[in-house]
DNA sequence: GGTTGGCACTCGAAATGGGCGAGTGCCAGT
DNA sequence: ACTGGCACTCGCCCATTTCGAGTGCCAACC
């Protein structure tokens, strides 16, 4: 592929993004210093259309970019600016002062939303490293109690269950048996002690014990895959008005649902940015938008997801740069305290 | 006021919600058993706008309802029907099977959207009756703790806070003298106890305990106000995609402030749904949307907001007994257990 | 006095049609 | 390989027209 082609497809895409309009011939070759006529900028889009980057949305008028045009330009073309000044101390006073972990999510999430004038989303930190810190047993009515698990990374999980006819007694037996199994464990280390745990049982605790085991254990394998999601920054959907049909609707449906949000940012395993274009999703809803996330570590055992999501049509350069910011700035933060 | 011009202003909401038009004398003569002339019901309808409680798009179009013919429908003309069998059992599948305070809280949120096909918004409960149930301290540093307040109700609080230099001794002392003061406490009592613990404090426990303390109080008096709400259904907003301007923007920038809807449900006092219609609204910027809201009880003591938004063009009957059935249902849900 | 049919009038929505111009593809010339 | 020129296409914009739903008013009616 020619340099010059590949210099052509990239005005075009930023003179699109930038103006939300076909782009053509004689506006490229102004705008840009690409020291050739119109005529020549025809033929190489031509050739540009002919091998998928391009498209017309009608005779007679400009170009712009496919799917495959914007792959493209993120693998080769796009130079990721760094962060202006400006934003990195944004980064900074926005996150200073950010108390517990729910905190610091939160305004992770407001953070990147304003930063990329986008929707964002971030998952909250899975932590392999972390270890039980304490569980807790807490009676709600007399048939009912609440089983909560904290764990060193700040998390706490809680959750219902059914044990009937108790007593405060059968609690705190129970919750000093698991504390001195569980504490100090990581998750697949408590996994496998309650597992032993269940056999080790005395008769008379069974009942209860079983089943309190076995919810410490969804817990616990849960914990991977299903931790919480947030979602910020949806009112910048309303820039969008325009596809309406295309975005806005699309993106609205994918947030209410937690299991499509964590699936996206599943995407992005790896500490760097990681980009899906259009019909690249893994939902076909969403083969109008775009995704850019990345995972963020806490520490080398310890990562999440986190990114946004917005038409196609986006300014891959520095959402990408913010992205990745963000994402660093994160894990710094968590390794830290 | 006329019988017969309350008639026609009621046909009039009625079929301007159903169709999202205009409605002039001749279509309202067809479709209701008036039983007078289109000349006669162009009379009232010039009257029923004299007065302000109709208004013309532009001449030579039919009439719409204005707040104020809203704020008399609902008042005066809306026959609230009772939810279907299909809505009730819909209620009854939908909610069984909850576990804990999360569990029934989503669910609820998901409920009150399908039903009314609007934005819904839930708070948590909140219970001046319940009691404390547990202060769990969890060091998450040498520097950092966790402060994690549990509440008969089944609601989870937490909070990290700095406290330097602290052992696991210090904890566990601060850790059961908290416990042995505030177990079975209300909020109000709590706060008093934890007044006069700061006094009583030994010297050694001042620094940490200070601290503590001062959380624990914030988190105390916070309860009340700054629950936490939840919100869903907002695909739902794709509906009014015309009125995107005036409904989709202004309520996805109100769903992004917790202070915003926890203001709108604070509208909500009383048992009963309480309407807010336009301008009616707290907030100018809600100024084209309505609020149907209630609260709703888990005993006599507790007592929480639900409502949903949407145009001000919206089913008023269906949604005020979805809203108040969804409210009563959930208050009972509570008071089992 | 309230109700009704008739009628002229208004004005937005939808349909029609011409002109403009951005943009294209192609070709011959450099 | 690039460029200037040129004919062509076709969506967009604008002015104009038509159409009809809906109105207000008035005189007649019960």
């Amino acid at each position: 592929m020619d340099d010059r082609k590949l210099e052509v497809l990239k005005a075009i895409v930023t003179d699109y993004v930038s103006s939300r309009e076909p782009v053509g011939s004689k506006a490229l070759v102004d705008r840009h210093q690409l020291n050739v006529s119109p005529a020549t900028v025809r033929n190489d889009m031509a050739v540009l259309e002919e091998e998928g980057y391009i498209t017309q949305p009608h005779t007679s008028a400009g170009r712009i970019p496919t799917d495959k045009g914007y792959r493209l330009f993120v693998d080769r073309l796009a130079t990721i600016k760094p962060l202006s000044l400006g934003e990195r101390r944004a980064i900074q006073t926005f996150m200073s002062g950010a108390a517990d972990l729910d905190d610091i999510v939160t305004r992770t999430v407001r953070l990147l939303a304003q930063l990329t004038q986008q929707v964002a989303i971030v998952q909250y930190p899975v932590s392999n490293a972390a270890v039980i810190r304490h569980v807790e047993l807490v009676g709600l009515t007399s048939d009912k109690v609440l089983l909560i698990l904290i764990t060193s990374s700040g998390r706490v999980q809680q959750h219902a269950l059914d044990l009937p006819t108790h007593t405060e007694d059968d609690l705190a037996t129970l919750r000093n048996t698991l504390n001195a199994a569980l504490v100090g464990q990581n998750s697949s280390q408590a996994a496998q002690r309650l597992h032993s745990l269940a056999l080790d049982l005395r008769p008379e605790d069974r009942l209860h014990g079983a089943a309190v085991v076995a919810v410490l254990l969804e817990m616990l394998t849960s914990d991977a895959a299903a931790t919480r999601v947030v979602v910020g920054g949806v009112p910048n959907l309303t820039r969008f008005g325009e596809e309406f049909e295309t975005t806005v609707r699309p993106v609205l449906e994918a947030l209410e649902e937690q299991v499509v949000l964590l699936r996206l940012l599943g995407e992005a395993t790896t500490g760097d940015v990681t980009v899906r274009i259009g019909q690249e999703n893994p939902y076909s809803q969403l083969s109008s938008t775009s995704l850019v996330a990345s995972a963020y570590h806490a520490d080398a055992e310890s990562w999440s997801g986190l990114g946004v999501v917005g038409p196609t049509r986006m300014d891959y350069p520095s959402t990408i740069a913010s992205v990745r910011a963000v994402a660093r700035y994160l894990g710094r933060l968590l390794a830290e305290g």
